[in-house]
DNA sequence: CTAAAGGGTGGAGTACGCTCCAAGGTCAAA
DNA sequence: TTTGACCTTGGAGCGTACTCCACCCTTTAG
């Protein structure tokens, strides 16, 4: 498939497709006239970069987990390792979020928000324009 | 404090607090002889703006948060507010990532993550220089 | 044949979040 | 008094992830 039809079915710019491809996340065929040619695979792993991509992994990290799945003696075992590490990372972010959450939550629910000596922002207004 | 005491306490740079500042997340008094002048507050609120970047808001929101604290005629129903958005804006974060999880584990527990036509991955090979 | 739609390259520009530097003022200890 | 630590400003530079642009070629439809 041609770039635009890949942009149109993943939803992103022919520009950052073409970032991509020079990120090294991506490679192409090129057709005779010098237009780039993109397996249909490249659909879904798009789709997986923006995944990875929302998870906070910077497009140099998704490029370092693709060549470690091209890399892999044994493809299988490297997507399931690889899949187990980002859930690591999720499970990672989502307990800071919760704890974070327990942290404000008690200091709303208690309408102690302003104690003394204990608020988050304990005179925000002293630290603004 | 000055900068110097400030960047100690909360393992910043000058340079990074300088540009809080500038940012407009931070205000700080002058001495006499120019330098700034931060009160002890300015620690905990630098580490609540940590914690927040961490958790993706941009400096911009931290300080329209800020503004909005500084704002409210009623302080204390201001940020009470503001720290039930900041949840809710939390467990969204929260949901996605399960979400998100819950399709990876998926895809790893069944062994079947490079089942054909399923896979999200499907041939990196081919897709990588 | 021509015009529009789509593709290619290179390079500039943007937003964010800093870092680093130069040139200079201030202050406390030796 | 001099040294050195600390402070000031302004501006340049950087990495990430793009976007936009000019300029040109190819393909397709009428």
């Amino acid at each position: 498939m041609r770039i635009g039809d890949l942009a149109a079915a993943t939803g992103l710019s022919r520009d950052a497709i073409r970032f991509y491809e020079k990120a090294g996340l991506l490679d192409s065929a090129r057709l005779g006239n010098g237009y780039r040619d993109f397996p249909p695979e490249a659909v879904p792993w798009l789709h997986y970069v923006r995944t990875a991509q929302t998870l906070g992994f910077t497009l140099a990290e998704i490029a370092r987990h693709g060549e470690r799945l091209r890399d892999a003696p044994d493809r299988e075992e490297g997507l399931t390792a690889l899949l187990a590490e980002k859930i690591a990372v999720i499970d990672e972010r989502v307990a800071g979020l919760l704890a974070l959450r327990a942290d404000l939550a008690e200091r709303v629910g208690s309408g102690c928000a302003l104690r003394p000596g204990e608020a988050i922002v304990p005179d925000a207004a002293r630290l603004l324009r």
